[in-house]
DNA sequence: CTATGGACTTAGGAGAGGGTGG
DNA sequence: CCACCCTCTCCTAAGTCCATAG
C-alpha cells in the first residue's frame, strides 16, 4: 500500500472538526475515562452521561506535555485529525476476497471447546521439556512480583534437578560430538534452552561489549553540487547544508510534497541555519534541491556499478565492523547483536498521518549514550576525544546501550539478536504462557459471556472487549497522546465512528463493521455477525454519544489487564493473539495438509494455514510494486510449460506407436524416456502452478510477521518432522537461529 | 488513583544481496 | 555474463505492558 493508498480522503473528519472549541475536545476522552470511575459504583445500565459535564477537569494536566518542548504546538492541530485512509479501496477489497477465499477454513471463536488437559501422551523427552517450561512460566509469574523468595528458588532447583538426566546424556552428545567437529566447528551451538534460568530477576551476570557504531560524519557537497533560492546559487553552511540534503534525498518520495511533512521540515532546518540564511531562506516553495537529488542519484548508481573488488572491500569492512562491534559476551557466551549502529540523522518518517512527520531526527553523539555493562568488564571507549553520557551497571535489563530519540523524546536501545538466549528464552515463555490460556480459555469464554449481562456498565463493557479481543485477535489499544502521533486505535480505544451495527446484513444478523486504523495505521476492515446480546450491548455503549467518543468508556487497557491477570496468572491481551494465532495454524495444518500431496503442495498448504493466521491478525503488507509482472511472467512461464508438457505427450504417444511396431530394446527405451520426461515436465508445471496460486493469495498479505512472531515454532517443527518436510522448506536462515531452541526440541507430536 | 517513563515486542517497508534464466 | 527478480536483512517506528512518581 504504497504511495496510491496514502491518503485517500478524509472519511470521517470534518464533521465535527469545528464545531468544538479547542480544549474541550481534547479532554473528551479522557473525560470519559473519569466518567467510568465515578459511575463504578452506581452499575447503571444506560445511564451514560454526556461526558461534557466534566470538561474542565483535565486542563491542568494538559499542560504537562513536554518531551521535546514542542507541548502545545499541535494541541490545536490535532483536532484537524482526521482518519485519512492508508489503506484503501483496493486493499479493502482484496482483504475481503481473501476473507472469502480462507475464512469458511477458520471457525473462530470457541475452537477449543474440548481440548485434552493437554500433553498426556507425551514421550519422555516431551515431557522433559514440558517441566521446564513451566518452570519458565512461574519464572515469569514470579519475576514482576516481589516474591522470589529463596523458598522458590530452591523450588525450582529441585524441579531442574529431576529432569537433568535426560538433560545431561545429551548434553554429553553434544559434547562429544562437539569435540569430534571442533575444528570445523569451532563454536558448537550453545544451547542455552537446555541450562536454567535466572530466578532473581537478573538477566545476565557478565556482560561486556564494544559500544554503538556511529552514523558516519557528514561530508560536505562537493562545490559543483549547487542549491538555489529564489533561482539564485546560494551556498549554504555545513550544517544547513547538511538537513537540505536530507531532504533532497527524499525528493522524489510524496511525502515531501505534504503540507505537515514540510512545515515540519522547515521549522527544524531553519534552527539549523545560521543567521544570514534565516533571514534569506523564508519560503520552502523557492528551494530548489534538484541538484542535490541528482547528485544522491548518480551515487547510488556508481555505487552499483562498483567493481566486484571494490564491492568486496566494502563486504569485508562490513564483516570486520560486524565482527567487532556485533557481538557481546553475556555470561560466557558470545551473542549477536541486534542493531548494533546507530540510527543515522535524518528527516523524520513517522507511518499514517503522522503529526510530526518531516521533523529533524538529530545524530546522536557519545554524549547522548547510555553504556550498560558489567563491572568487572572492559567497558566500552568512547570515540577519541568524547565522552559517554553515563556508564551503568544495571543486570536487571537487557539493553547494552541506550538513548533519548529527539521526535517522541522516548529511549532507544541497542539489544540481543533474537538468536539470544534472553530473547530466546522470552519467546518460548511467551509461548507457554499462551499454551496455558488453552487450558482455561473455555472458562474464560464462559465468563464474559456472562458479564455480557451483567448490571455493571464497565464489566459489560470489559466483557464485549474481551471478546473482540479473542475472537477478532484485536490489539488492546493503549491510550495514545493526542497530536503525538498518528491516530491509530486498538480495542479499548475503539471510538464510536468505528464500528457500524447493522441488525440485518446480507442475510445475516446482528452484524458489526470494524472500519479503523490500527498498529502502523493499517487499516482494519471486517464485518462480523456477533452475539445478539453483543449486539444489544454495542447499541447500549454508543447511545447518547457522538463519533468521536470512545465506545468503551469505562475500559481501558490497565483495567483490562488488571481482570485478566485475575482470570490467569501472567495473562494479557496480547497474549490472545499468540493463542489464537498458534491455535489456528495448528488447526489449519491438521485440516489441510494431506499425506498424498507432494511436497510443493504441502507446502502450499502451510503457507495457507499461516496465511489464515495473518489474515486473522490482519498483517498486510503493500501489493509488492512488481506484482502484476511478475504474476505474468510467471503466468508466461506456466504457458510455455503447458506447450512443452503436450509437445512431450505427443511425442511419448508417438513412440509409444513406434515401440508398438517394432517391438525392440531401444523403441522401449525410448518410451520410457519419454514417459519420465512427461512426468517431469507435469511436476514442473504443478510446481509453477501452485507458485501462482501461493503468491496469488499473497498478494497483500504479509506472512513473516506471524511466523516471526504469533506462531509456536514448534508447531511448524512438528509439522515438518511428521511430513518429512525440510525445516529450511519452511524457516530460512534467520528464522532457523531464532527458533533453534524449538528446532531443536520439538517432536512430531508435540500439541500446542 | 493518573501520568509518565522505561523496557521490551511487534510491525511494514526499503534496499541489499544473491540466485536464476535468457 | 548480465539483467531481473525475489528473498532476506536491516531499519526503526509503533505498539504492549509494567513500574514508579506525583
Amino acid at each position: 500500500m504504497s504511495g496510491d493508498q496514502i491518503d485517500g480522503g478524509s472519511r470521517f473528519n470534518d464533521s465535527h472538526k469545528h464545531k468544538d472549541k479547542y480544549k474541550e475536545k481534547e479532554h473528551k476522552h479522557k473525560d470519559h475515562k473519569k466518567d467510568k470511575e465515578r459511575e463504578k459504583s452506581k452499575h447503571g445500565n444506560s445511564n451514560h452521561k454526556d461526558p461534557s459535564d466534566k470538561k474542565h477537569r483535565d486542563n491542568e494536566k494538559e499542560k504537562m506535555k513536554h518531551k521535546d518542548g514542542s507541548t502545545d504546538k499541535y494541541k490545536d492541530k490535532h483536532k484537524e485529525k482526521k482518519v485519512n485512509y492508508h489503506a484503501h479501496n483496493s486493499l479493502k477489497k482484496a482483504h475481503m476476497v481473501v476473507h472469502a477465499i480462507l475464512l469458511p477454513l477458520l471457525n473462530f471463536p470457541p475452537q477449543v471447546k474440548s481440548e485434552p488437559e493437554d500433553n498426556f501422551y507425551h514421550s519422555p523427552k516431551n515431557e522433559k521439556s514440558l517441566k521446564r517450561e513451566r518452570d519458565d512460566d512461574n519464572d515469569s509469574e514470579f519475576k514482576p512480583k516481589k516474591i522470589k523468595t529463596e523458598n522458590d528458588k530452591k523450588a525450582k532447583k529441585r524441579k531442574q534437578e529431576e529432569d537433568i538426566k535426560p538433560k545431561k546424556t545429551k548434553n554429553k552428545r553434544e559434547v562429544t560430538d562437539g569435540k569430534k567437529k571442533a575444528k570445523k566447528e569451532p563454536e558448537e551451538k550453545w544451547k542455552w534452552w537446555e541450562e536454567e534460568r535466572y530466578t532473581d530477576g537478573s538477566k545476565w551476570k557478565f556482560l561486556e561489549h564494544k559500544g554503538p557504531v556511529f552514523a558516519p560524519p557528514y561530508e560536505p557537497l562537493p562545490s559543483n553540487v549547487k542549491f538555489y533560492y529564489d533561482g539564485k546559487h546560494m551556498k549554504l553552511s555545513p550544517e544547513a547544508e547538511e538537513v537540505a540534503t536530507f531532504f533532497a534525498k527524499m525528493l522524489d518520495h510524496e511525502y515531501t510534497t505534504k503540507d505537515i511533512f514540510r512545515k515540519n521540515f522547515f521549522k527544524d532546518w531553519r534552527k539549523e541555519m545560521n543567521a544570514e540564511e534565516k533571514a534569506k531562506l523564508t519560503d520552502l516553495k523557492k528551494c530548489n534541491f534538484t541538484e542535490m537529488s541528482e547528485y544522491f542519484k548518480a551515487q547510488s548508481e556508481a555505487r552499483k556499478a562498483m567493481t566486484k573488488d571494490e564491492k568486496l572491500k566494502i563486504k569485508e569492512e562490513n564483516e570486520r565492523l560486524l565482527q567487532e562491534y556485533g557481538f557481546c559476551i553475556m555470561d560466557n557466551h558470545r551473542e549477536r547483536i541486534a542493531n548494533f549502529r546507530i540510527e543515522p540523522p535524518g528527516l523524520f518518517r513517522g507511518r499514517g498521518d503522522h503529526p510530526k512527520m518531516g521533523m529533524l531526527k538529530r545524530r546522536i553523539r557519545p554524549k547522548d549514550i547510555i553504556i550498560n555493562c558489567s563491572k568487572d568488564s572492559k567497558h566500552p571507549e568512547p570515540p577519541p576525544g568524547t565522552k559517554w553520557k553515563e556508564v551503568r551497571h544495571d543486570n536487571k535489563v537487557t539493553w547494552l546501550v541506550s538513548w533519548t530519540e529527539n521526535i517522541q523524546g522516548s529511549i532507544k536501545y541497542i539489544m540481543l539478536n533474537p538468536s539470544s538466549r534472553i530473547k530466546g528464552e522470552k519467546d518460548w515463555q511467551k509461548y507457554e504462557t499462551a499454551r496455558r490460556l488453552k487450558k482455561c480459555v473455555d472458562r474464560i469464554r464462559t465468563q464474559y459471556h456472562e458479564d455480557w449481562k451483567s448490571k455493571e456498565m464497565r464489566i459489560r463493557q470489559r466483557a464485549v472487549a474481551l471478546y473482540f479481543i479473542d475472537k477478532l485477535a484485536l490489539r488492546a489499544g493503549n491510550e495514545k497522546e493526542e497530536g503525538e502521533t498518528a491516530d491509530t486505535v486498538g480495542c479499548c480505544s475503539l471510538r464510536v465512528e468505528h464500528i457500524k451495527l447493522y441488525p440485518e446484513n446480507d442475510g445475516q444478523e446482528y452484524v458489526v463493521e470494524f472500519d479503523f486504523l490500527g498498529k502502523d495505521s493499517i487499516r482494519y476492515y471486517n464485518k462480523v455477525p456477533v452475539e445478539k446480546r453483543v449486539f444489544k450491548n454495542l447499541q447500549l455503549f454508543m447511545e447518547n454519544k457522538e463519533p468521536d467518543d470512545d465506545l468503551f468508556d469505562r475500559l481501558n487497557t490497565s483495567v483490562l489487564n488488571k481482570h485478566l491477570q485475575e482470570l490467569m496468572d501472567g495473562l494479557t491481551a496480547k497474549v490472545f493473539r499468540t493463542y489464537n494465532a498458534s491455535i489456528t495454524l495448528q488447526q489449519q495444518l491438521k485440516q489441510l495438509t494431506s499425506a498424498d500431496e507432494n511436497l510443493p503442495a504441502k507446502i502450499l498448504s502451510y503457507n495457507r494455514a499461516n496465511r489464515a493466521v495473518a489474515i486473522l491478525c490482519n498483517h498486510q503488507r503493500a501489493p509488492p510494486k512488481t506484482f502484476e509482472k511478475s504474476m505474468q511472467n510467471l503466468q508466461t512461464k506456466i504457458d510455455a510449460k503447458r506447450d512443452q508438457l503436450s509437445d512431450a505427450k505427443r511425442e511419448l504417444k508417438s513412440a509409444k506407436a513406434d515401440a508398438k511396431v517394432r517391438r525392440d530394446e531401444k523403441s522401449k527405451k525410448a518410451v520410457e524416456t519419454k514417459k519420465k520426461a512427461v512426468q517431469r515436465i507435469e511436476e514442473q508445471l504443478m510446481k509453477l502452478e501452485v507458485q501462482a496460486t501461493d503468491r496469488e493469495e499473497n498478494k497483500q498479505i504479509a506472512l513473516g510477521t506471524s511466523k516471526l512472531n504469533y506462531l509456536d515454532p514448534r508447531i511448524s517443527v512438528a509439522w515438518c518432522k511428521k511430513w518429512g518436510i525440510p525445516v529450511e522448506k519452511i524457516y530460512n536462515k534467520t528464522q532457523r537461529e531464532k527458533f533453534a531452541w524449538a528446532i531443536d526440541m520439538a517432536d512430531e507430536d508435540f500439541e500446542f
